[in-house]
DNA sequence: ACGCCCTGTCCATATTATGAGAAATACACC
DNA sequence: GGTGTATTTCTCATAATATGGACAGGGCGT
């Protein structure tokens, strides 16, 4: 080895923080515990391997997560897991602008009316995020979406109405993305969504004609803010193919409408505002 | 004013902290975020206000929240919302021991036989929390309780399942709790919560005549751990009283009592255990 | 123009979180 | 019961971190 004098070790410690190390780390800690590979609960070992904390740092903490409630641990097996107070945190993150509780009498009235089930998004990020639903009385249910199941925008019925009437640079930009994150899925392809979107705005409402579930449609119009190309939300509602042929259809679509306008008009006397991300 | 020497001001901090200032305030100003009364958003004033925190401290314990995903802001109204990642937060967290995931076909095949609406409940602490709910066909639906709803141990017909069956010491612990934290409900007192217990123990079943909701009826079984003495959970079935006769009654225990025996199974046989609190 | 309030950023400071290690505790395997 | 291993808690010196006062840029009403 040729001593060479060594380089005065730049300190080169980009901390790029922004003075909140802990904090940083105690989020990550509960997505660690909120990724569903580990839904069986986390060991302290677990944890440790998985975020990379030095022990007593990550007992530290646990313990304050534990403090207020957003961490428990089962004592006879010593397993973390996230705090049932989640579930209300949930709640609470879907209740945006009271969206929640405003629109409930909506989709009860739209399941009552056509006993198929109906959709409650709104838009995040380039994400389509079904925020409630509501099932109708007819025997075979077209379940596609869970509460809280997320759906790049232009995928089924409600994300397609939420995208189709944005600002059309907006929109562009959103297939953009999106064909950019899934690559591989040709459903995402740029054309593929342009030619969904072009319809849907001739049309009037998003149609879904088995793309997500064979044999499944559905069909989502946009809940207008304070103009039509600013949604809000949307509603939708799906149902097996044999109950959206075109009379029937149309029917829907009115109904969807006249709801959408009265929850749009609504929450914008509540000074609620289209989301972005 | 006595020139007195002043008695050295003693540093007199109780700091009493445990190393985690930071990861507690970031987790207070969730909590506000997600507290009821701020629904429709909440403005940086508001947050200031209502945590008492430093102007900077705020700002910098929002920006980690925001980079982390967990806090989102309105472009345009510039108010602070939890973000939309707490609805999955949430779906994790109820989904302790794949219980939801496990538990799912068992609720869609009673309420497919019974027509009646049927739950999902956990003990956590001293409440019982709805986890989840699968309704029947039948048209009048006894919807007592949402999806996340807490309820003290002991009312209702799946809480008090999860009552009833806990060893002796234990659940007479928590009678006595739920006592004292409602000493002005009655139907949470000592004798009658007793009373409900014992007659649960000797029906072997719990039944919910109407307490919660008139003309309501509900009944309850544990969901067996390793022994019938560690209730992983409960379900149960709600029906109008007419639903809910001797006769009938009978059959729902039995269909009941079946689909928890096999649940208990399965979650046993991956390590599931009793929660306390 | 002026004051007032709201919003956001900077930066010196000491308070706080950190991590190594030791000590205590539980646990398994003979 | 005894030995070894894993788990959990505690202590403490240190530096890195979070803190909060001060400052600066609007917006708005008067």
């Amino acid at each position: 080895m040729p001593s060479r004098t060594l380089p005065p070790p730049p300190p080169a410690k980009v901390p790029q923080r922004e003075g909140t190390q802990s904090i940083e780390r105690a989020l990550r800690v509960l997505r660690l515990l909120a990724s569903t590979n580990y839904a069986s609960g986390m060991s302290f070992q677990d944890l440790e391997d998985a975020s990379g904390l030095n022990r007593s740092t990550l007992y530290r903490i646990l313990g304050a997560l534990r403090a207020e409630g957003f961490v428990e641990r089962h004592p006879a097996s010593g397993l973390f897991f996230l705090g049932m107070d989640f579930l209300a945190l949930g709640s609470a993150s879907m209740n945006r602008f009271n969206l929640r509780e405003l629109a409930r009498p909506h989709l009860v009235r739209i399941a009552e009316q056509t006993e198929d089930t109906v959709f409650l998004s709104i838009r995040s990020g380039a994400d389509s995020i079904c925020v409630d639903r509501q099932e109708g009385a007819f025997p075979i249910k077209a379940l596609t979406l869970n509460i809280g199941d997320r759906r790049p925008l232009g995928i089924g019925a409600g994300a397609l109405a939420l995208l189709a009437f944005l600002p059309r640079a907006e929109m562009e930009d959103l297939v953009a993305r999106n064909a950019r994150r899934f690559p591989s899925n040709p459903a995402m392809a740029v054309e593929n969504v342009t030619a969904l979107v072009r319809r849907s705005r001739e049309e009037g409402y998003a149609f879904n004609d088995g793309q997500v579930l064979k044999s499944m449609c559905a069909v989502g119009v946009p809940v207008p803010g304070q103009t039509r190309r600013q949604p809000l939300a949307a509603l939708s509602i799906a149902a097996i193919s044999e109950r959206m042929r075109a009379p029937r259809r149309a029917r829907l679509v009115a109904i969807l409408e006249e709801e959408a306008k009265a929850l749009g008009a609504a929450l914008v006397a509540r000074g609620a505002q289209p989301l972005g991300g």
